[in-house]
DNA sequence: ACATAAATCTACCCGTGGTAATTTAAATCG
DNA sequence: CGATTTAAATTACCACGGGTAGATTTATGT
């Protein structure tokens, strides 16, 4: 007979009973593996926002909590695992803008303007890994997703200034510093949507480029045309 | 027979029966109000970390929750209210830094030791205020802090630029980049403190008065120094 | 003196993260 | 081939935090 012991969710049609399932292999015949639980984690965030619960990702992979936890482990280790699929995402569509700059400041450019564009295609996805902290020691599983990030700016920024003739010590707090603007100016961005995207991207690189101080706002690349 | 009434020492629990207090005056002598009641979650905030409840924060103020309800609001009135104070007293502190500076670049230099310096000591409650978003609207909450320090910014920033002839509407953009450069610098120091505060001072105020860019980073101030 | 208003606390609800106990099916062994 | 052990999943439960309804005590008015 159908009981009707719990259909929360109609449409995503698993009544499943407890118990083992019928699927005849037992070795390693993982349903839900990794990979698949992850995807539903992503697929579920986009479409219903940052706030779904580990009930709800778990009930859109076909499982239940447990096998969630199985699989990818607590909800810290959830958003560690989607933080870096966004961040690989993101760093290989941003290197691949960069790779066609003309100077450095045009790499710049195309770095902010690729984040804030990706950032937005993934907003949900952005926001549910730049705002998971609970717990006490927020401060460092807040800066997971800004490390992987500012790690690949340091070097970035080590090896530009190495190889100029400039200290590279700078590079780290750099980083962060260049993390932190992009990722506000993405939040505000988001937010309020005021200016155009191409603007901000204009106002951004101007800002990281030159700085606050006057003069020489558009000047040329000073690393491939050393004077 | 003699019970002890009223003990608003928050240490000896107060073993206060249910309802209204035996308190003679009746018309206004509103017992925990507002003021003390967000007096005494900084209290608690600045030495139980940034992960305490609403209910111990009411048993700090010798109260219960809906007496905190009554007074502040919830959860997000309360973040917002502290919020407000800290940012006032962070950005009195450093108006008071900026007031003795020399030219633009020391300018920059004192805002950044200044809130890297204020942060420090008020480490708990800037954590506190600086991660409560939950909720739906993340992004709106959590740049709640932000947006009055950017506002600030943005005015001084427009009103340099004004007055040296430059365009003034980058300023709100270059204010969340600043908010966000100094944000993510101070909770990665916090963090790991693996540089002196002066040092890091130094870099970040290179970063943020001369950019990325190579050359002329000991430059004096534009401001003062029209050429 | 009694009813009513005021002011507070206790008790509860709800949602979420995380885990234990339970249930079913397969595999293994006499 | 039936009984027992093991594997794999579900349901049920716990803890905790935010938020609110209802109970409880005191003051005030007539």
């Amino acid at each position: 007979m159908d009981r009707p012991k719990t259909s929360p969710r109609p449409e995503t049609a698993t009544p499943r009973r407890p118990g083992r399932p019928a699927g005849r292999t037992a070795d390693h015949g993982v349903i839900a593996d990794r990979e698949s639980l992850l995807a539903a984690a992503e697929r579920l965030i986009r479409d219903q926002g940052p706030s779904v619960s580990l009930d709800a990702i778990a009930a859109e992979a076909g499982v239940t909590k447990p096998i969630l936890y199985r699989g990818v482990g607590d909800r810290d280790a959830l958003v560690n695992a989607l933080a870096q699929r966004l961040t690989e995402r993101m760093a290989d569509e941003v290197a691949r803008l960069v790779a066609g700059a003309t100077d450095s400041r045009d790499a710049v450019r195309r770095l902010v303007g690729g984040y804030l564009k990706h950032a937005e295609a993934d907003r949900h996805l952005y926001l549910y890994v730049t705002f998971s902290s609970a717990g006490d020691d927020r401060v460092r599983k807040s800066l997971i997703l800004a490390d992987g990030t500012a790690i690949q700016f340091a070097e970035r920024i080590a090896a530009y200034r190495t190889a100029h003739g400039a200290d590279p010590s700078v590079a780290t707090a750099w980083a962060y510093g260049l993390v932190g603007a992009l990722h506000f100016v993405t939040l505000w961005w988001l937010r309020d949507k005021t200016v155009d995207i191409d603007e901000v991207t204009d106002q951004i690189t101007t800002l990281l480029w030159s700085g606050l101080q006057l003069d020489q706002e558009n000047r040329a690349d000073a690393g491939s045309n050393p004077h």
